[in-house]
DNA sequence: TCGTATATTCAGTATATATTGAACTGTAAG
DNA sequence: CTTACAGTTCAATATATACTGAATATACGA
């Protein structure tokens, strides 16, 4: 290891959990993410989270959770061993692009309820509306795209792996 | 106009406060791009969103700024009026995509550096952060690929307009 | 130049939510 | 059955940030 000591590591881990932030996410919940994708080995319990990362458990416990929910860490229990482990998913990728087209698809929605609300008694009035759906409906077709192809792509570099 | 009453489309409005708070923006954002939105006419004064929506203008003010700065809303001063007015712009979509390439681009940087951390001395270790990097790196090509896609498709509509 | 309307800034407050310690639940070993 | 530990839940707290009212700055018309 040419110059990764724990301390820059926590604190390049720190750095996940801005960007979580930023997103909306907790920052532990990136901090969990960010260590989990640097720990040796890639399994960790929630023991080892707690004492590396410095929260509590119970923080641990929701963070790992909600992790769990958007698809992007896995429980991982060893045969024999009391506590369970966790590690980043292999398809964490797939769910955030899922994530995202599911966000679009609610924007996308949101528009459509507004064109329905205004009626059609004012034409012309809707048309901000519109472009937002037309949009948003683009973009929610590309992006399912995209995934496809994402999932090809993954598809060919197991065989080589 | 069939069913939209200022109560229906305020309730509306509020939705997308939701949406943005979603997000990880201001609701009081969200609340002034719903009604820029829906409002008739598209134009409207800061004074105009204060009562409407019954923030502070100073809320307004800051909220207004921060959709500048995104690229989603622009000021219309009319020749001869006193305040300034507010729209939705028309290519607010573009920056919108703009705003999430450049997350991806983020994502993408943050993975690179850890790797970079580890360091060549652990080989296979960083391979988590590899993954990250590429799927960032495939989302952040395909994406510039799509806001091309999307501005030749607005090129072509403008025409028709 | 002065006066007035409009817009921004800022310190203080309110609000929402992430985090914690402690209590509780379930589970597996002894 | 009992004990010990892993994990969850929950009420209380800490923290961050959005919002407000008041003060300040800016621009425009008289």
């Amino acid at each position: 290891m040419v110059s990764s000591d724990l301390q820059e590591l926590l604190h390049y881990v720190e750095e996940w959990g801005f960007f979580f932030d930023r997103w909306g996410l907790p920052r532990t919940a990136g901090r969990v993410w960010g260590w989990l994708s640097v720990c040796e080995p890639p399994e960790q319990s929630a023991q080892d989270l707690v004492e590396v990362l410095q929260v509590s458990k119970a923080s641990i416990s929701t963070n790992i959770r909600l992790l769990e929910g958007l698809g992007l860490v896995e429980r991982a229990s060893k045969p024999g061993a009391r506590q369970g482990y966790y590690r980043l998913r292999a398809d964490a990728f797939e769910s955030i692009m899922r994530q995202r087209i599911g966000g679009v698809t609610q924007a996308r929605v949101l528009a459509q309820r507004g064109i329905d609300l205004l009626g059609s008694g004012d034409p012309g009035r809707a048309k901000r509306l519109e472009a937002t759906r037309d949009f948003y409906a683009f973009l929610e077709r590309e992006m399912e795209v995209l995934l496809e192809h994402w999932r090809e792509r993954r598809g060919r570099e197991e065989l080589v792996d």
